[in-house]
DNA sequence: GCAACTTGTGACGTATTTGTGACACGGAGG
DNA sequence: CCTCCGTGTCACAAATACGTCACAAGTTGC
C-alpha cells in the first residue's frame, strides 16, 4: 500500500486522492525544522517532527514514518548510532543531514545505514528530490496486476501468464516505473530521470531501445500491444 | 544474530499462524517500559506489562509467560525474592535487569533462580537476544520449509531431502536470512548488515564467495537453482 | 603444535547487460 | 504523393556483474 501510494505519487499528486508518505523529521536546530516541516508539507508530505533521538527511535516505532530525514548533530544520539538501530528492525530508508561535507563522514553514514546524505546548507528542493528518489526506490516493491502481466517488485519478476519474462535490471525498473500508473503516459525525460537517476544518459534513444526489448520479450511470451507507445511524449502501458 | 532471530520470526509469520512468545516484563520505571514493549513487540513478541512485584507474580501465575523479564529495583517486592518465589512453582526463564553491574549481586541472581542477566544501560537488542538464547533452550524454534529444504533455526540445522548440509557459521546465517522470506529479494547490503552486522566486511565479493559455497553444499545434497541471483540487486531463494 | 576448518581477499574468465550509431519504417502534414 | 520527423530495429563495442579459484590469516579442537 506504502508501495503503491509512493510509487504512484510522483505525478499523480494533481489527479487522486492518496495517502501522503509519511516523513520523520529528527532535528534539534528549531529554526531549520520549522522551515522543513513548512517546506515538507508543502511538498505534500505529512511531517512528524522529533528534536532528539530518543523519541525519534520512538516515533520510528509507533508511526512507522516511510522514509527518516535525520540531523546528524543531536544532542542524546549520534545520527550514525540511530542509523543503525533503526537498520536492525527494518529498512525505512534513512537521509542524513550534515553540517560536514567530508567523506569520511559520509562513508561511515552510509555503513550505519543511511540511504542518502546532504551537507548544509541546502536547499529544500534538494532535499525533497532525494526523498522522492529514496522512496521510489523502496516502495517500489508492489505487486501489480495488469491484465495477463504479473509485476512482482519485492521478487523483481515479471510474469505473462504465469511464466515468468526474463528482464535485466534496467528493463525491469522501466516496466516497474510504467505499471507503477497504468494507463499514464510517462515522458522519455521522466523515464530517464527515474531509471537512471543520476547516471544521466544525456544522448540517445536508450529508453526506445529498451521498451523494444521489453516488447520482443514480453512477445515472446504471449503478450501484445501491452506497451503504448504516445508519440511525441513517451510511453504507458495499457491500464 | 537478534536481527536474524527477528528477520526469521517476522518472516515465518507470514506464512505459518504461530503464537508469538508472552513475555512478562516487570519494570516499575514508566519510560523503560514503554521503550521495551514496544522493541520487544517490533521482535514478535507478545508483551505483558507489570509495574510492581506482586502483580507481576500474579500474572506468572495467571498468564503464563514463556519467560519473565525482571527489574531489580522494584518498589515493593526484591527481585532476588520474585526470582525465588517464580522458582517454587515453574521452569519460566527469568532475565534480571539491574542498575549495577557487580559480580555478587549477579551470582545472587543466578542463586535465586534467575536464568541470565543484563546491566543498565543496555541495548534493546541485547535484550532480544538473550531472550531468544533462553526461549531456544526452554522451547524449541522457528523451523522453515522451502521446497525440499529445511531450515531449523534453534538447531542451526539445514537439510536437503532429509539429509543434513554441513554449514558453517557464516554460511548458515546467510541461508537463514534469505529462506526468513522466500522470494523476497535480499540486497548485497541488506544482506551484508544482516549477517555481518558491525563486523563491518566493507570491501570485495564475500557475499557471493559465500553464496557460491553454499550452492555447492546444496548440489552435493542434491539441491538446484534453490538460491536465485538477482542481477545488479544480490540473492533470494525461490519460494 | 598440528590439522582441519572457517573466512576474507584479489585476480581472472565469462556471460550478460547496456549504450550508441546507422538505418529502415511509417504516419502526419503539406 | 512526397517529405520529414519521430520510432522501431539491428549489430557492435564497452562496461559490468557474477562465478570461480587459489591463497593467506585466523580459529578450533585434538
Amino acid at each position: 500500500m506504502t508501495a503503491r501510494a509512493n510509487a504512484v505519487r510522483a505525478g499523480a499528486k494533481e489527479e487522486m486522492v492518496m495517502k501522503k508518505p509519511c516523513i520523520l523529521l529528527v532535528e534539534d536546530d528549531h529554526d531549520i525544522s520549522r522551515l522543513l516541516t513548512l517546506e515538507l508539507s508543502d511538498a505534500d508530505f505529512s511531517v512528524i517532527h522529533r528534536d532528539n533521538g530518543i523519541s525519534g527511535l520512538l516515533a520510528v516505532r509507533e508511526q512507522e514514518p516511510e522514509l527518516i530525514v535525520l540531523d546528524l548533530g543531536l544532542p542524546d544520539l549520534d545520527g550514525a548510532e540511530i542509523a543503525r538501530r533503526v537498520r536492525k528492525t527494518s529498512e525505512t530508508p534513512i537521509i542524513i543531514l550534515t553540517a560536514a561535507d567530508d567523506v569520511e563522514t559520509k562513508v561511515a553514514m552510509l555503513n550505519a545505514g543511511a540511504d542518502d546524505y546532504l551537507a548544509k546548507p541546502f536547499h529544500a528542493e534538494e532535499l525533497i528530490a532525494r526523498i522522492n528518489v529514496q522512496l521510489r526506490r523502496r516502495y517500489s516493491s508492489a505487486v501489480q496486476r495488469i491484465g495477463d502481466m504479473l509485476v512482482d517488485g519485492a521478487r523483481r519478476q515479471v510474469f505473462w501468464d504465469d511464466q515468468e519474462l526474463r528482464l535485466s535490471p534496467r528493463e525491469f525498473e522501466l516496466v516497474n516505473l510504467l505499471c507503477a500508473q497504468p494507463g499514464r503516459v510517462y515522458s522519455r525525460e521522466e523515464i530517464e530521470r527515474n531509471v537512471w537517476g543520476d547516471d544521466l544518459p544525456p544522448s540517445s534513444n536508450v529508453v526506445d531501445v529498451h521498451i523494444a526489448n521489453i516488447r520482443s520479450k514480453l512477445r515472446d511470451a504471449g503478450g501484445f500491444g501491452i506497451i503504448r507507445t504516445v508519440r511525441g511524449i513517451g510511453y504507458a502501458v495499457k491500464g
